[in-house]
DNA sequence: GTATAAATGGAATATTTATTCCAATCAACT
DNA sequence: AGTTGATTGGAATAAATATTCCATTTATAC
């Protein structure tokens, strides 16, 4: 291996080229260093060792295996693209919306996508009231079980919310009207549970009808919605408002997903304390 | 001196305000050092005192006189202005971070998510290839329909993904592998329907199968996975891929959601146009 | 199963790089 | 011009970081 690659794309091609080659802590290591380029860009061999989780030494035979000379010199084609990618962000998003003129072509229309659900969530935190977190958090550690509920677009959402808490060991339920049976599934609630549900405009039937349902059947409810005026708000005991981002008419639903990954993160380190105590 | 700034920011306002103070030497050297962050970034005391025509004394009596315990200290917030653009953003979540006892966990929680996913969103445009989109946009107007496959985590990412799909009236089918019905639901597919699948690490036995059967059936193919060495990879005519935030082990997928809204809604405006045409 | 080669981890070493310190220089004031 | 105090350069030292080397483990072939 007497050329080493002269440039990062270089680098990409050849690790991936050799990758089969590899021995398996080679693999390993190849694999952190081309998902984590920016790391091993301005780390030192230890720390990026330890993430890595093999041994100083594992990195060096990978840069001699690739052709360098050593660990450094195949740090600098990492930093060379550090500094070739340093994009000013809204200078870049104008580049690309100018050279493209009226049309809107796929790569302008990922820079606004981008560019809109980031702006949303610059915003989210501040937005979102601290003590309704908690309130939250202790609604759904009292609960037995968390029903989740949205639909159609929502519906995501819910699906990724359940697959989060069954990760924090809390019992979660998705209320997904399999086989139209939407109001089974509600009535399958116990008065230990609690019940999460997430709609935004136009607000699903089935969602308003979950809401109001718990609601009279004194069952601790949370709502994330679009608005304070939302018809589900006066029906929960928790309501956060998200702003999501909208581009063409398109509502993304980056903000909504971000809180729900909280809440249940949130939710799993107060176990974990629990547990401990 | 007893504050050190702890942003690029900061330390640039900083500079400023005491520029006029300073000795004629480090003045000049103030003045590189502002003129030429991306050196400073990387460079070694050394090279950036040759650059910067002083001494590697200068350098170090620089950065202690702005507070500094050395000067790679203030050598890391040129690093962090490189890799995260707002420095403004991670100063408040420090903020948060330090109001101990004020602030709960949990909104801490959602404030290291936002940043987490604000970042990846911020990469995200740069790092896919434009080509790529085109290719994935020929392959899926061509397509009579598209079978949209995530397993576990990318199951909502697919779920998403067919929502959005059938809103720019392309005909989409999930994969859902309802009563255990993957292979049936993947049999289904047509010479003229295309494949996608979302997944990553540890990439779901089914979704691998799919793709390859999709391979072997000679369907064109598109994959969001996590690597450029994921097993799915090598099966598909197009592979994104996407570097996902993570914080405390949680994988978010907005960059995901990001990139397939934008697949999606790139598609409807095409079809828009050939309709007119 | 045993022998042989390849791969691995980790401590020892070499190298690079940052920092300190002091003598020399410069500037300000008497 | 001479004295004092701050500033500067550069060599000496300290700290950090990368690399090498070898004993041990793991895989491969017989």
């Amino acid at each position: 291996m007497p050329q080493p690659p002269q440039s990062y794309r270089e680098l990409e091609t050849l690790i991936t080229a050799e990758y089969a080659t590899l021995s398996k802590r080679l693999q390993q290591t190849a694999r952190f260093v081309l998902d984590h380029p920016q790391e091993v860009a301005l780390a030192t061999v230890a720390k990026i060792a330890e993430q890595a989780d093999v041994t100083p030494s594992t990195l060096i035979r990978l840069a001699n295996s690739l052709g360098f000379k050593g660990f450094s010199e195949m740090q600098q084609l990492f930093r060379s693209r550090l500094v070739d990618e340093l994009p000013n962000y809204t200078e870049r998003i104008r580049a690309v919306r100018s050279a493209t003129g009226e049309t809107p072509d796929s790569t302008q229309l990922l820079w606004e996508f981008a560019d809109a659900n980031r702006a949303v969530l610059e915003q989210l935190p501040s937005r979102i009231d601290p003590e309704s977190l908690e309130k939250a958090l202790d609604i759904f550690e009292k609960a037995h079980a968390i029903h989740v509920m949205g639909a159609r677009r929502s519906f995501m959402v819910a699906s990724y919310m359940t697959y989060a808490l069954a990760h924090v060991d809390k019992p979660a339920l998705l209320v997904n009207g399999l086989g139209g049976m939407y109001g089974e599934q509600l009535r399958a609630m116990s008065q230990h549970d609690a019940l999460l549900t997430i709609s935004f405009s136009p607000y699903a039937e089935e969602s308003q009808k979950a809401c109001e349902d718990a609601h009279q059947r004194g069952l601790p409810s949370v709502v994330i919605t679009d608005s304070n005026l939302s018809p589900l708000a006066r029906f929960a005991d928790v309501v956060f408002v998200v702003n999501e981002a909208e581009v063409k008419s398109f509502r993304s639903l980056t903000a909504s997903l971000c809180l729900t990954q909280t809440l249940a993160i949130a939710l799993g380190v107060r176990q974990d304390k629990k547990r401990k105590a």
